[in-house]
RNA sequence: GGGCUCGUGGUGCAGCCUGGUUAGCACACUGGACUGUCAAUCCAGAGGUCGCGGGUUCAAUUCCCGUCGAGCCCGCCA
């Protein structure tokens, strides 16, 4: 075999070993199709044993240095990974002084050879651990000052440091794969969606203010001084309206913007796949979501996750669990117990059974033997989280200790521990208040203890849907009913009284975190006027605010459903990574500050003028 | 809007509670030695407004108050 073709065979070779590696999040599929550009012939990470005798041009940062007097190995990385090269003295002496001198994170070419490392000494660590790059050549194309931080995974760095730098920070292997998995990941659903024919269309950017739902971000006119834009909270209504225009199935991969305070997992810049469907039911969007979360949950975990996923109504998911987005991978269901109590010495239960309220608590399997140290420090967790206080009752060895153990009666804790399940070495957790105050902090408890007793399995996925949500929910702050999802969401009857009428509504939840929601819409104009009316919303009201949807509901609306769930949090879970952050390339910190840019900055007096706006000093 | 935590050479941390020596360690950096390492190794060296402002004190990195920045949580948000 002549070597050119000899080479041409071992780089396929290499190709399909590399197409088995596919599994992690840096994966290139196909890089050996493409022409790269400088001249290059291969990509660092992508040399392989097959490729040994060959005669290659490489560019990358250098990684590592590593220094003998007499040889020199660099380490040199791209988006593929590292691969080592040699400069030896005596090979070639201009290579080995450029590479005795290049500094970490210089930008440098390499012309070699490609050479099986020497017995015994590969790098199994390494994907091209078996081979290096003897260097004939080198020339440093940027030189690198010291970075401010080492560029490594698995070095910890403050996150205000990475986000100033975060082109340094992108450039660990690490988040590198974080944005190749993203990247990966929405073709994965463009294919998917195209597939199904639904068609990706494009909405507005600068948009109408949206009246219900999360604060806007707004945009002053300059044509149009003294009027502003708002940036889309989600594209819902131009859905709603492409169902109307006749588009039967959309989708779209978009940027929503909601500006509400910062936490782990939310941010004001967050991507949201978005879908409509036109004559669809529930059924029809389930299907959907569970074929695509099965096709990505194959594709990037190798895991094969169980469609569909049960179902849950949204109260008894709050019975159960206490909210409605559950962690259902442990027990600890929740119970009502406040008959048990129902002629309680115990004053503080008593009191808030009389004032309306109930007792509701779970059980934790091998909590009963915690010191009461350990116990008490429960207190603090629940009343932090809204409650009035707790009560605990430690089951061990046949007796019962709690705190209030003179207040309440064998028969009483008989009760619980029956309803609750609770048997010896468990330990009761009891709340008393208002349903909703009850609901909030057991579950805070439930997750709490579940995690600190190492009942959370890893590795397991539930899925699930929690089903016809309340339509409506009183505002306090506003004093009258809201949407508790949108004022678009079909009611499952035409009987709107508002603290029991329950909705055609649908959420995803995720090991206890909510990935997406979506409902079926009103198609009936007289309904949504309904709705409308029971949130206090005129007709003149609504003409200004939703006219365009009532006026397009004029003339044929099909029946339509529809949905929206973060991909951001989706790359959070596929990733495993805690932060929203790290699956976004350029987030802002949790005071809503880019480091990298300084953003946001003050306006220019031109700038200003031209919106025709003026700042003045904050007032109430 | 509220609560908690953090801020010390380029990086990561210690010191602070119990105020007073020259602010310590590791990595990175600089110079030197070294021909098979892969977190290379060995020797030497340089590098600090202890976030910022004020107070207490004979004396503050250390105690107190304020402020700025970062993170987590509640409120808010689907």
């Amino acid at each position: 075999m002549a070597p050119a073709l000899r080479r041409r065979a071992a780089r396929r070779a290499g190709r399909g070993r590399r197409r088995c590696d596919r599994g992690g999040p840096g994966g290139g599929a196909g890089m050996t199709e493409q022409r790269l550009a400088g001249g290059r012939t291969h990509m660092c990470g992508s040399l392989r044993a097959g490729d040994a005798g060959g005669r290659v041009v490489l560019a990358g940062w250098v990684a590592r240095r590593r220094d003998h007097g007499g040889v020199v190995f660099l380490d040199l990385r791209d988006r593929e990974g590292p691969v080592q090269v040699v400069a030896h003295p005596d090979d070639a002496p201009e290579a080995f002084r450029a590479a005795s001198e290049a500094k970490l994170e210089s930008v440098v070419l390499v012309r070699g050879e490609v050479r099986l490392r020497p017995e015994g000494t590969a790098n199994a660590g390494l994907a091209t651990g078996e081979v290096e790059v003897a260097a004939g050549d080198i020339e440093v194309l940027s030189m690198s000052d010291t970075p401010p931080f080492p560029v490594e995974d698995d070095v910890q760095v403050e996150e205000a440091l990475r986000l100033t730098y975060r082109y340094l920070d992108l450039r660990r292997p690490e988040m590198t794969g974080v944005l190749r998995l993203r990247h990966r990941m929405f073709g994965t659903v463009r294919q998917f969606f195209d597939e199904r024919g639904f068609v990706d269309v494009e909405t507005p950017t600068l948009t109408k203010s949206t009246p219900e739902g999360a604060r806007d971000f707004l945009v002053p006119s300059r044509l149009q001084r003294g009027k502003v834009y708002a940036l889309p909270q989600s594209p819902q209504m131009f859905k709603q309206l492409l169902m109307v225009a006749g588009l039967d199935r959309y989708y779209q991969i978009v940027r929503c913007m909601r500006d509400e305070d910062l936490r782990a997992d939310r941010h004001w810049e967050f991507t949201q796949l978005d879908l409509e469907m036109s004559f669809a039911s529930e059924e029809d969007v389930f299907e959907v979501l569970e074929s695509l979360f099965a096709r990505v949950w194959r594709e990037y975990l190798g895991v094969e996750i169980r469609v569909p996923f049960p179902r849950l109504t949204y109260d008894e998911s709050v019975a159960r669990f206490g909210t409605d987005k559950p962690d259902t991978r442990f027990g600890m269901e929740l119970a009502d117990v406040t008959t048990a109590f129902g002629a309680t010495a115990f004053r503080a239960f008593a009191s808030a059974i009389e004032r309306g309220g109930c007792v509701a608590g779970f059980a934790a399997p091998g909590a009963g033997t915690w010191s009461r140290k350990e116990l008490d420090a429960l207190v603090p967790e629940a009343t932090a989280r809204g409650a009035t206080g707790l009560v605990w009752i430690a089951l061990e060895g046949g007796q019962a200790r709690s705190p209030v153990l003179s207040h309440i009666s064998p028969e009483e804790i008989a009760a619980v521990s029956e309803a609750t399940g609770a048997g010896d070495g468990d330990l009761v957790l009891l709340v008393a208040d208002q349903p909703g105050r009850v609901a909030v902090a057991l579950d805070g408890l439930r997750r709490l203890l579940a995690a600190r007793l190492g009942l959370v399995p890893e590795r397991r996925w539930d899925f699930l849907w929690i089903t016809e949500f309340p339509v409506f929910e009183w505002s306090e702050e506003e004093a009258r009913w809201v949407a508790k999802h949108h004022p678009f969401t079909s009611p499952v009857s035409d009987d709107l009284e508002p603290e029991t009428a329950r909705a055609r509504a649908y959420d995803i939840v995720l090991n206890g975190i909510e990935l997406g929601s979506g409902s079926v819409r009103i198609h009936r104009p007289d309904l949504q006027r309904r709705v409308f009316e029971v949130m206090g919303i005129t007709g003149e009201e609504a003409t200004d605010k939703f006219g365009h949807m009532l006026e397009a509901f004029r003339f044929g609306v099909p029946p339509h459903a529809g949905f929206a769930f973060g991909l951001d949090r989706v790359l959070m879970l596929l990733s495993g990574k805690e932060n929203i952050r790290d699956v976004i390339a350029f987030p802002k910190t949790s005071s809503g500050s880019e480091l990298l840019t300084g953003a946001p900055s003050e306006p220019s007096q031109e700038q200003l003028d031209q919106l025709g706006m003026r700042f003045g000093p904050l007032g109430r």
